[in-house]
DNA sequence: GTCCGATTCAAACATACGTTTGACTTCGGG
DNA sequence: CCCGAAGTCAAACGTATGTTTGAATCGGAC
């Protein structure tokens, strides 16, 4: 009865095959209703396990959302470690362009996200949203697991960009990994408000990708505020001369 | 016993005194924990009110939500669409530049950044948490609340930007929206990432602000990505000729 | 065939939750 | 002075949660 839901032969292995569709049924769920309202019971539900199956094999709650994240986020920045790693060696000692360390952060995202196998889109959404949640496990779990893929980049980012200093290249990264994970989590009812139609991007990340790319470069490498203006006369422009209106 | 929480006299009216109790420790504890995991029991004592004051005054925990939200979201998307409206008297006709728009958007977000009396910077971390939130009620309020001035504002960029493509505006205004509301969401565990020291932004939400800005008018202005290239090939410079690399 | 560790299972555990109830208090107006 | 609406309060409601328990079952190794 238990072995209805698996495909082909679990092999002499069901444990391990327990475990996996646990984790894929947390993944959606999660995805769907956060982690706060998704209930293990559901999950266990979805997965066709036993309840006690999740402590048992997990230990906790916290701990199996952890795993979910876990599972596919490693691979996915140690590969953006690594093009990143190939692109300075092509460069020889030069600087890697800016626009081609932005496409190294990306493309793991956009190949996680075509394929269905690894979780495809749906687990770029839980990521976007797992980047705002306030639990400090979560925080925790992020900033242990993004750390050096940050650093990484952001070495990379300030060879490519000389004049930018510094601690504003750490905002505009980190402006970067908002506009990131906020596209990715893609809340519906937002898609709605911009009157984006569902043929522009159903299922196709790839284009959505393919267009946050010049975004994500233009505001790198954007002119520079002034920051010594007068407070509150924010809307004199912004490193643009002002225009011929007013 | 009842007023000792309460500064000055409540007037004859005490019970909208603790309608307003209510609505600040919800905001600050809504803010902290997120909206699932924080209990009705937490608000109240922390309001000094009874726990079923919530359901007299409010109704159920969603619509007290909706009302900490309201409370603070209205006046600020009326303030954007006035300071538009403004723009667009002064320039006569004449299309808005762009910088300007998006000065018009940010400004009363640092208005209300600046201002501890009408919730400071706290109220902005909760609604950028919102925007990711995937409870159906949220994404409905927010739909409701931004529409008019999602719209208004997407006129304003598609005239001061007359050669980027209706679509490509559309996203480019998600990618927008998104990096606004993570960076107001600030979790710590992200800034700790970017190494970002406290004495950076500590309060100093105008700053930040101002630094936003021209990241995202360089995004909205980036040139367009070519999007027929062949996928897969992401690693070619969108929108830069192949670099000397490779 | 028998044993043992690993796994599964139904049931119960102790809390915590949002909401409702009905009596009590408050207070301005007739 | 008393009335009645508005507000407050302690208590209970029913349900749901994450976790634990101890017995049942399984799958190879000897």
């Amino acid at each position: 009865m238990r072995g209805a839901v698996v495909s082909i032969s679990e092999g002499r292995n069901g444990a391990a095959a327990t475990k996996a569709r646990i984790l894929d049924a947390a993944e959606a769920l999660f995805m769907e209703h956060g982690f706060e309202a998704t209930s293990l019971r559901a999950i266990t539900a979805a997965a066709g396990a036993n309840l006690a199956a999740v402590n048992y094999h997990f230990g906790s709650k916290e701990e199996l959302f952890e795993a979910v994240l876990k599972r596919r986020l490693d691979p996915m920045n140690q590969r953006r470690v690594a093009l990143l790693t190939q692109l300075e060696h092509d460069a020889a000692g030069r600087p890697v362009p800016a626009d081609r360390v932005v496409s190294a952060m990306i493309m793991p995202a956009l190949e996680l996200a075509r394929d269905p196998a690894r979780g495809g889109a749906n687990f770029l959404r839980l990521l976007g949203r797992a980047y705002a949640d306030p639990a400090p496990f979560i925080r925790r779990f992020l900033s242990v697991h993004y750390a050096e893929m940050i650093a990484r980049f952001k070495e990379a980012f300030a060879r490519a960009l000389p004049n930018l200093p510094r601690r504003e290249l750490s905002w505009r990264l980190h402006f970067i990994m908002g506009a990131l994970s906020y596209t990715l989590a893609g809340t519906d009812a937002l898609k709605l408000i911009h009157e984006i139609a569902p043929s522009d991007d159903g299922g196709n990340d790839e284009l959505l990708l393919r267009r946050l790319a010049p975004f994500l470069l233009g505001g790198l490498t954007a002119p520079l505020a002034d920051l010594d203006e007068a407070p509150g006369d924010l809307d004199g422009a912004p490193g643009i001369p002002p225009g011929p209106s007013r």
